[in-house]
DNA sequence: AATGAATGAGGTTTCATTCAT
DNA sequence: TATGAATGAAACCTCATTCAT
């Protein structure tokens, strides 16, 4: 067996081969769900820019959400998974007699988000914004909740205050976490290269922080 | 009826009522785009809607795109123009002797765009957001970079300095557009109550001065 | 108004022929059922032979099942309507102290099965052979529990004995209910002639009530 | 494997090995034509219950029709032939002096299609049943013309009379042989069980008998 | 000016069959 | 001899658009 070398190489071939195929489908679908949305993007297209025939993709996914989720589960569980550690970070430093400021805070979050961003640029994109017709639809809505809750420690320090100085921060800190994380996928789109991406993160949290610091002086 | 008065006045009753027709064939193809944005928009169901059959949209209008673009031009145009008359200002702010604060300057750009978005809060957030697969898509970017070009300026008083410090300005400045129209358009999709996106906007507004303050302070 | 008789029969006109078109549907449908079944029917085969094209079945049916259950339901709510009027009126005949003899009993069910078979031969075939992959597809167990239910009386005038004889009579019963109805089925499937299905059906059941009596007497 | 027999021995080794995997096929296809139908019976599912892949069945069978007439075919042929072998039987029975009741003859055809069903039951129900979409679809009728010829026999002893009554006849018989064909079919799909089989067809058969005497004396 | 039935191209998906390895 | 990836035609269904009335 050990000699007939061809058809270990045949099969490794056409493992190899194989994965071809399933990378290059993955790609193309990246590319045709980034263009038109998850709903608008079509299998068709997809099979056609991979080079193959359209039913041939159904021979490595399910079907078309299966193709999507293969592409855009692990960003997503990665992405939560990191907003569940800082969250929990953040909890952690709040209740210690840690006064830690909360921009050096935000800049310590910095190279989380970064790294991330600079791994799945195109999937989180994709992710918060054309994933609609899909069953992560809800995700960005949940994502900006969660990234609003943190932002709520910073501005409401004593918890639980109910009345309409409370409601204002709270849509605040709302909408402070959505232009945060839209700002961080505008870079992202933008630039490719690493040094610039962190860069400009660098200066969009040390605005906000700046801001945030000076409203909280106010 | 009476008096047959639809022959003795044909002309001018047919006008009112085609003007009628139109109308309400806009305003579902609104709630329709809103809904579903464009691709995913049903012409039968903005038929449905303006109490018309499916046939009757195309003596109005050449076709869905061409029904989309009579809906979104004029607010495409507002939009457009009134960033350039606030370029302009800031040009002519800025050839004067006239120090004026650049935080006085957004805040006077405020008003400006909130009152749009007030006119047009639906039309813009379709524009922005629900445009894909439509002639539109791209302006999301084209306004980025226009707000952008205005934003160097802010930055990058002395003209066409090519050197390396000058990208990193541009680069600053065109991020910093982008999250400030994404944070308004944040703002607008979460919010109908006129007060609030005022007041939001003016926060948004103020973390964002008082941060770029303090960054040229730097 | 009146006079414009031209757009009153232009109605009328429209109507009938829509009616038409949709008749001409459901006739292929039928002749394509009873041909392939329902799973393996062709809506494509269904709009060739209606002289239209695929797409335009959707305007008069929503989707196959419904298709195939519009030609369908109401020969089966018919069916089960009069078996059910057969059960009761057995039920009771049995409850008085009649000694109606079974013979005149399964006669007088004769003319109401020939008449509903009469009416939609076709249909009940499908319902009962060829409904395989719809909704319908457990029917004809539950038709012939049904019948089994009827013809179990006959052989069992005490109820409920449990024993092994009983459990041979209840299978009896099964099996010949079963072939009973496959037997009208047949006939029906081989004559249009209203007077020869009625003889036949007439013979069927002669056949079947001399054997079970000459059992019964065994 | 021993003694490189494979290629001493290979012609006949390869040939059993061939013999099992065909066998294997022809067992798996005969699970799904069963379970599905022969349209709705997966080619994918049948390789993979054989444990081999999709391709190597078009090693032994040029297509799905022909994998099912390799199946069914044999069946086919056995039963027509024993329907004929009854049939010529009862010729000679006839020709003869022979006062047969036709009873006993019916109950000696008994013990010929329950053994046949016995032990090609799975065949039988799919020849009778399944075979919408092959080009075995057409023969369960002209099996039932088959057993209706033999049964004609039974009610029109002197042949060829063509008068209005015989034509009753002859449709009486064909009727009856259909129902016959189709009782034998149901009892068999709902009972494994060889004793219960053989005593549910022998009093089908029973009943059959009394009802054709009783008729046949009227 | 209006109707709404009809078209035809496109959507996702399945599957018997072929073919390079 | 066997593999299994690939094909291509067909399945059901949707919908923007056209056109006879």
């Amino acid at each position: 067996m050990k000699l007939k070398l061809s058809k270990v190489n045949g099969c490794s071939l056409m493992q190899y081969l194989k994965d071809d195929v399933k990378n290059s489908i993955l790609q193309s679908a990246l590319s045709e769900f980034m263009r038109h949305g998850y709903s608008n993007a079509s299998m068709r297209q997809i099979a056609k820019s991979a080079g193959i025939t359209t039913g041939n993709i159904y021979r490595y996914f399910k079907n078309k959400e299966d193709l999507f989720q293969e592409l855009i589960q692990p960003v997503y569980e990665k992405f939560v998974q990191y907003l569940m550690e800082i969250k929990d970070d953040f909890d952690d430093s709040c209740s210690a007699i840690d006064t830690t400021n909360p921009l050096d805070y935000l800049r310590k979050v910095e190279s989380t988000i970064v790294e991330l961003f600079k791994e799945s640029n195109v999937e989180l994109r994709i992710l918060l914004n054309l994933s609609s017709g899909s069953s992560y639809e809800p995700v960005k809505q949940e994502l900006i909740q969660l990234a609003a809750h943190i932002l709520k420690k910073v501005f409401i320090p004593g918890e639980d205050q109910q009345d309409q100085a409370m409601i204002e921060e709270r849509n605040l800190a709302h909408m402070l976490a959505g232009t945060l994380i839209e700002g961080v996928c505008i870079i992202l789109r933008d630039h490719e290269d690493g040094e610039t991406v962190r860069q400009l993160v660098d200066e969009l949290l040390r605005v906000y922080s700046a801001g945030i610091i000076s409203r909280l002086n106010k």
